[in-house]
DNA sequence: CGTGAGCGT
């Protein structure tokens, strides 16, 4: 006859069984030997923070050579090393250099100083630089103790 | 092409 919609609200599952939240909820929050999840660490481009007398200026013009980038710095500190990278092909400016402080106190100086700056009509960023390249230990293919470089004099034996 | 993020011949 009519169709009567039966929901049955099978709403008997009702009846959580006791200790469940005090499992899965554990409320010790102050668990000293939890280990967090560490994410993947940076690996390499960690926030400019490398302490270092080297500083890399970012920015630079085009135009700006390494006598330009160097007089700019030694306006906060002893400049010993200024080099603006140029691509040796073409030998223009990749519009970067480097600036390298007698002193970290100096280098910071000239960060503080250089920093957001305009050269050459162009917004410098001056950083810390990081390491150029690893030590590579001079080892040569004989390992007898010879070095190949020692017998660059011919004998006429 | 000097073009616009970046780490050095």
């Amino acid at each position: 006859m009519a169709m009567r919609a039966a929901i049955s609200k099978a709403a008997s599952a009702a009846v959580a069984p006791r200790g469940f939240r005090a499992l899965l909820f554990s409320t010790e929050r102050t668990s000293p030997l939890f280990t967090p999840p560490q994410p993947p660490a940076q690996n390499q481009t960690p926030p400019p923070a490398e302490p270092s007398n080297n500083l890399f200026v970012s920015g630079l013009s085009k135009r700006t050579t390494t006598e330009g980038l160097r007089t700019a710095f030694e306006k906060f500190g002893k400049v010993t090393d200024a080099k603006v990278v140029t691509d040796r092909t073409s030998g223009y400016s990749k519009g970067f250099g480097f600036v390298k402080y007698e002193t970290l106190e100096e280098a910071a100086a000239g960060i503080k100083g250089m920093d957001g700056q305009f050269l050459d009509g162009w917004v410098i960023f001056a950083e810390y630089a990081r390491p150029r390249s690893p030590p590579p230990p001079p080892q040569n293919s004989f390992g007898n103790g010879y070095s190949n470089t020692s017998f660059q004099g011919r004998r006429p034996y």
